[in-house]
DNA sequence: CGCTACCCTTAAACTAGTTTAAGGGTATTT
DNA sequence: AAATACCCTTAAACTAGTTTAAGGGTAGCG
């Protein structure tokens, strides 16, 4: 009904403990909206990571650039998912990884200070962006113990159930890099793939 | 001074916000304590996890067993840090994880239910239990990392740079494992490591 | 329109890491 | 004291994935 800019983030904690009125309030006031261009970097190294960022469309991918000049995909971020460089913004060291808009987008992003606040005064947000970590932590394990046991093919095929919005919209190379093969070797295994 | 069972975790909050007389008490009625013989499991593939377990004394590993039995080291857990199947705690879903104790141990253990007790009356514990995944996030993805960007003897140099006690104290089949390359490839690599 | 920049594929030569097999050392159990 | 179970190493054959190189397709841009 309501078109206002936050209609989306405030659904978002729906499903954890949603909100009340002055939580939305005090957010409301802390947060900015930006329009990301494609190629448009959020972060990029040697910057200190400034904001998590709350994805309201389009999508980012969150990578690393090695001594070779190979990037290695860590994380990929489309609608209503939350992107940032944790340790880089709670520590306020330099930050190793590119934050990069794949397509246009629109983000909702707050800064440490402001979240900081939140955190202290609305001891809901504690509650609430613990969970959201841990379900990252969780699906992150879940990737790591991937890497070691299973066959690029197999990391493929469960990349591709798990996020078959992403397989389309996301060029080859992109996925390659989040697998850790090259283009050429995915390239090989689609088409192996595909004979059987 | 006091030889409290509870000196070291109480201690371990001292790093974030520090528990005040009333949420040690709820602490303390709430914890058990259990030593662990080596080679028994905390958790086996199939059950669910029952506990968030604090480290006394003595070492663990999680891992999991692929469809040829062969184990992956997710995590090594010693003195002073924290581990439980977060994933199967959360969701009450069976684990795919084994713990075993690798040295014979001792074990703060904390059920779901009163975790969510503590959560719920002491928002302190959010805080404090946001901000541990929070560095086990960073942890892990830093490894993420380095699984796709470095050779094994470039991860093997820095898991002995970061936990020069581990590497003393765990035999190199485990350590192969965490790294995830065959003991075999492992004690190649220290060979070639020497020789320069 | 033609140009440039990506993107995807194929294939051959190569390399990091696995597999299999064997032998020796040293704790732990009996 | 012998037996069993781990643990570590070496080496040769093998394989999953990389590297290099080349060609073709297509979208955006002057």
């Amino acid at each position: 009904m309501s078109d206002s800019p936050l209609e989306n983030l405030i659904d978002h904690f729906k499903q954890y403990l949603p909100l009340e009125e002055e939580e939305i309030l005090a957010l409301k006031s802390r947060i900015t909206e930006r329009k990301i261009k494609r190629r448009q970097f959020l972060l990029q190294e040697g910057d200190v990571c400034k904001y998590f960022s709350y994805v309201q469309s389009g999508c980012f991918k969150m990578y690393s650039v090695d001594e070779k000049g190979f990037e290695h995909n860590l994380a990929f971020a489309s609608e209503d998912d939350w992107i940032s460089d944790i340790g880089s913004l709670h520590k306020e060291i330099p930050s190793k990884l590119y934050i990069e808009a794949i397509e246009p987008a629109v983000v909702l992003q707050i800064s440490k200070g402001d979240l900081w606040y939140l955190y202290t005064n609305f001891p809901k947000f504690d509650r609430n962006f613990r969970v959201i970590i841990e379900d990252k932590f969780i699906a992150l394990q879940e990737r790591l113990l991937q890497t070691f046991s299973s066959t690029a093919l197999e990391r493929y095929e469960s990349f591709i159930k798990q996020y078959p919005q992403l397989a389309n919209r996301l060029p080859s190379t992109q996925i390659a890099s989040y697998l850790g093969v090259t283009p050429e070797f995915l390239s090989r295994i689609k088409n192996e793939s595909l004979r059987k």
